[in-house]
DNA sequence: GCCAACGTTGGC
DNA sequence: GCCAACGTTGGC
């Protein structure tokens, strides 16, 4: 018996990391450092399994939205970027003998044919719901349900847009 | 660049 | 434990 994936989103400012940016990466793999907030942590650590696959969300930019696919290649380790004073994701309270922040390792697995934005989710009853839709949302990283996820990728690939 | 929403910090 | 102040996120 197979067991089932789980879905997610993750956020990244383009301007700081792309999805360019991983595919571009030996091996289309990175780590995703930075996470600095416990629930996105919490979905890190308790959630995410090896084969999971999430959507990659350019946040902060001219045109915030769902732009490609990525799967999880390595579960929840220390985030050692906490550790190092020069790091711009420096935390001093993160203990190396007890890390309070936890990272995985992603592969780029393709772009979406066509984007969705953010406003196309809205515009979409059956996706107006996600957590990445609601007013004042800030976290980075969300569950997502297999019908969301089936959604989303029935809308990138539909033809036309929808405004 | 603005600013609302949110999470965290720290005084009490 | 409360809550005001603060810093950050992120859409617009």
């Amino acid at each position: 018996m197979s067991k089932s994936i789980n879905y997610w989103l993750m956020k990244s400012e383009p301007d700081t990391y792309s999805i360019d940016d991983l595919a571009s990466q030996p091996k289309k793999t990175d780590h995703w450092d930075g996470i600095r907030n416990y629930q996105a942590r919490n979905y890190m650590r308790d959630g995410m399994r090896k084969g999971d696959l999430a959507f990659f969300y350019h946040s902060n930019c001219e045109e915030p939205g769902i732009v490609g696919i990525v799967e999880i290649v390595r579960t929840a380790y220390p985030d050692h970027t906490a550790f190092d004073p020069d790091s711009k994701y420096f935390d001093p309270k993160s203990d190396p003998d007890n890390p309070r922040w936890l990272m995985v390792d992603v592969r780029y697995r393709r772009k979406l044919r066509r984007p969705v934005s953010l406003a196309t989710l809205k515009a979409h009853p059956e996706l107006s719901a996600m957590r990445v839709c609601q007013k004042g949302s800030r976290l980075s990283i969300m569950p997502v349900t297999a019908e969301e996820w089936a959604g989303v990728l029935t809308v990138s690939e539909s033809a036309g847009r929808v405004e």
